[in-house]
DNA sequence: AGCGATGTTCGCCG
DNA sequence: TCGGCGAACATCGC
């Protein structure tokens, strides 16, 4: 689930393994991750090669659910990934261990190699020449984790978009998607579909601060739900699933064109008490 | 066998 | 202008 703490995690993943080694070849599977002004894919995939054969990964940035990685090139140069829905890494050294559904290979001088993963397809790599630029051009809002509070109180005051859909507008606030917006409002307390202006100045502050909170824990706990805390609801965010602190059963609701799961006992709906 | 799924983009509507 | 909604993208697992 490539959301910050998981796209952070495969950061330093990254980090740990496969720096300044010269990557010897490229391999790319399916072309379409590769995006394209003109609409033949040939000459992007021939240009992707052509960028970062011969070239090594010198350090690693990232903003939201983007990761970029800095080569050793002429000039300032950034490999960018984003995983979609299904996303990941991994390096590794022999053949038998390539992983299934890798669509993108990196081999390097050492012997080993970078899969990108990708089961449905769904994500983007590519080379461009400033993370600033970058990010202004995909029209991304602060990362989730250098939000200021000042800022965080911006976005909500006089909004009247729901809470939900605020914290996963990456225009906003980059890097929370479904799973992590439900693990926040669960641990704030508040019922998904409210509304930005029904939340006082305090909520507001409590919740920036359970954000951060929520997000930071999911990195030190590696990404992985069966390391999170006894009182986190992403490990049972399913259908039958009962809330870790009161044991309700969980709800479902709509929120745009996704689901949030709730628990209805906890996270109480405005103006109900 | 159909539906739902962690993501983004785009177009339509009130 | 803002926000909600739904389709499209690809494809797998339940």
């Amino acid at each position: 689930m490539p959301e910050l703490p998981d796209v952070e995690v495969m950061r330093r993943y990254l980090q740990s393994t496969a720096l300044h080694q010269e990557i010897t070849d490229l391999e790319v599977g399916a072309a379409r991750l590769i995006p394209d002004e003109e609409t033949n894919q040939d000459p992007t995939v021939k240009q992707l090669k052509a960028d970062i054969i011969g070239r090594s990964f010198e350090s690693s940035r990232r903003h939201g659910k983007w990761l970029f990685i800095r080569m050793n090139s002429e000039g300032e140069k950034f490999l960018v990934f984003h995983f979609g829905m299904t996303g990941g890494l991994n390096y590794f050294k022999d053949m038998d261990d390539e992983p299934e559904y890798t669509q993108v290979l990196f081999h390097f001088k050492n012997g080993y190699q970078l899969a990108y993963i990708s089961q449905r397809k769904l994500g983007e790599l590519e080379i461009i020449d400033g993370v600033e630029k970058f990010v202004d051009q995909k029209k991304l809002g602060p990362d989730a984790l250098d939000l200021s509070l000042e800022e965080f109180k911006i976005l909500c005051e006089g909004r009247h978009a729901m809470v939900k859909t605020t914290l996963m507008d990456q225009s906003k606030i980059a890097g929370i998607g479904n799973v992590y917006s439900d693990e926040i409002l669960f641990q704030a307390k508040i019922y998904p579909r409210t509304q930005c202006d029904q939340l006082g100045g305090d909520k507001i502050e409590e919740l920036y601060h359970t954000m951060k909170d929520v997000l930071q824990t999911a990195i030190d706990r590696q990404a992985d739900p069966e390391q999170f805390p006894q009182d986190f609801i992403t490990p049972h965010r399913h259908k039958g699933g009962h809330c870790p602190i009161c044991g309700e059963a969980l709800k479902r609701v709509q929120v745009g064109s996704r689901h949030a799961y709730y628990c209805p006992n906890r996270q109480e709906k405005k103006g109900k008490h």
